[in-house]
DNA sequence: TCTGCTCATCGTATATTTGCGATAAACTAA
DNA sequence: TTAGTTTATCGCAAATATACGATGAGCAGA
């Protein structure tokens, strides 16, 4: 893919929203994030009966999320413990409610 | 029963938070969506003035934006006015709002 | 008409994402 | 050691996304 030659200098906010809503952009990954933010633990075993797709593919997702922070992976042989992660979740949170919060400043009189 | 204002199909709504999550995925849509829900008023072909890429290119995070239901488009020749769309502002706000706090009867009790 | 302006779309090239099966890796238990 | 369990990674194919320049569409005014 061609790239600017000039380079864009995005504020790191910018990015990390990106990057997050990035990580939320498809359907299973909501799911996931879902399942695992709203009951208990649950393994990656157990994701592979609560939606139909390949392992390897959850497994991806999974790692998707985990790069994006969203979630941790807790070795506990031999499953692996996904969790929520808290602490980047509560950021999220708070990264969203700002950025959609933008709008209460927001005054159109040009229509 | 129905907490949100909100009339959407429950596993439907999965999908809509994936694709409007999926449309804020990029840094250049972010900042966008920045600059059209914070500032006094809409913008046009300033955008170009404001992010060093090209034209064409621009125009197609504005159509990603545009086909997610963030923006509007009003065309008001020779200019077109982009504007943050309010209400579905408002109910993206709302979705996200619900997604994240699905945290609070998050109780991990497996570690 | 013609010109200039703004924006959308087309065509192209490349990058990334997505999904799967196969297989490897790591560990446990027999 | 061997066998079984669980998850990650590899390799591949197909679909999407990204970015650009060139071009087209539409409109206003000379």
């Amino acid at each position: 893919m061609q790239r600017t030659l000039l380079t864009v200098d995005y504020s790191n906010e910018e990015e990390v929203i990106a990057s997050i809503a990035k990580a939320i952009g498809h359907p299973v990954r909501v799911k996931i994030l879902r399942l695992l933010a709203s009951q208990t633990c649950c393994f990656t075993g157990e994701l592979t009966e609560l939606i139909p797709m390949a392992q390897s593919t959850i497994s991806q997702h999974l790692k998707a999320l985990l790069n994006a922070g969203l979630i941790t992976g807790e070795i506990n042989p031999p499953k692996v413990r996904y969790c929520i992660d808290r602490e980047n979740w509560q950021k999220a949170q708070a990264l969203f409610g700002q950025f959609f919060i933008a709008d209460r400043e927001y005054n159109c009189d040009c229509g």
